[in-house]
DNA sequence: AACACGGGCAACCGCGAGCCT
DNA sequence: GAGGCTCGCGGTTGCCCGTGT
């Protein structure tokens, strides 16, 4: 490979998070100079950095065209949807959000908008439903099931030995649900799922997966009313339920629901979008620019009227 | 009041691309 | 064309602070 520059531990240099008087001599020098050669420029400014570090603090947090403070509705259905399009392409997101550094792009993506995706059953690498998910619904249906049949009957059956198969059944479905994830190509994404979906779900802690043993079937809450989201409006949970295994034509609509945080609509394609057709025109084409060939079919419509656009500015 | 924990964010690290000699 | 230098990008780390116990 290439040279690679110098680390910068060599020669002392000082690490971490900078005051207020290195802030300033990085300003002032960079207003007098401009940041010219920034290997050159820690000696120039008479600062014990090296020139990542100065270049780095400058471009993410020093410019003068730099926004803080929160991302707005609109900024993040921007994100969402060249997410969709460039994948991981932070610094090519940037450029679309002006005031906005790649760093706080994905510090923002990685922080709020991937858990929301997933908390919305949406993989937040492909924007696609997670249908792998979906796939496991079985399993904990027939845990439900198994656990109402039991209540109904506990009254009658109160000894050790029904215990016993609560616990045994309980056992065997997250066993099940154990060797779904492992088979699964999303395995970590998936984990994250898991987590936020009994993150979501009250009493979800007798969901771990570590006790699986020790746990009595008799104190699982029921789990369906809580397995959709509940942050995920009944529009796209009935879509759900009716189009497992056909996702083509999903509809999500976030609008107007009791979410407490300050949300932006959420807007799947509606059927009349044949997913095909997107996928042949975006996805293909951002499959050869993105890392992750992260392309969407499952954006809003109103994401794809300037995407021809953006793909040209990809080229 | 003290401690533990988790989330958010600034900063660092390693790699690859582009330019120059 | 090979090798060196610089810059920029994306992933990761670790600190700080707010919140819960």
């Amino acid at each position: 490979m290439m040279g690679r520059s110098a680390s910068c531990d060599e020669n002392g240099l000082k690490k971490g998070p900078w005051t207020p008087q290195e802030d300033q001599k990085l300003v002032q020098y960079i207003e007098r100079h401009g940041h010219g050669s920034w290997r050159a420029l820690p000696k120039l400014a008479d600062l014990n950095r090296c020139g990542k570090s100065c270049r780095l603090r400058w471009t993410n947090y020093l410019r003068p065209d730099i926004k803080r403070g929160k991302f707005s509705q609109e900024e993040e259905s921007t994100i969402l949807h060249l997410h969709s399009i460039l994948g991981n392409k932070w610094s090519a997101i940037a450029t679309h959000l002006p005031g906005r550094t790649d760093n706080e792009i994905k510090n923002f993506w990685n922080t709020h908008l991937k858990k929301k995706l997933i908390q919305m059953g949406i993989d937040p690498t492909t924007h696609q439903p997670r249908i792998d998910i979906f796939a496991s619904l079985p399993q904990l249906i027939a845990l439900a099931s198994l656990k109402d049949l039991l209540e109904s009957t506990t009254h009658l059956i109160l000894d050790d030995q029904a215990l016993r198969l609560q616990a045994e059944a309980a056992r065997l479905a997250k066993l099940q649900y154990l060797q779904l994830l492992g088979q699964s190509p999303n395995g970590i994404a998936d984990m994250e799922a898991l987590n936020l979906i009994s993150s979501s779900v009250p009493n979800s802690s007798q969901f771990s997966l570590g006790d699986a043993t020790s746990q009595q079937l008799h104190q699982y809450p029921t789990p369906l009313p809580h397995l959709l989201d509940p942050q995920v409006p009944s529009s796209f949970q009935t879509s759900v339920n009716s189009e497992i295994g056909n996702c083509s034509s999903f509809t999500m609509l976030r609008q107007g629901d009791n979410q407490t945080e300050n949300s932006s609509s959420w807007i799947l394609p509606s059927p009349n979008i044949p997913p095909t057709a997107i996928d042949t025109s975006l996805c293909n084409a951002s499959s050869s620019s993105s890392n992750n060939g992260a392309a969407s079919p499952y954006w809003p419509e109103l994401y794809f009227d300037n995407s021809i656009n953006i793909m040209h500015e990809i080229s």
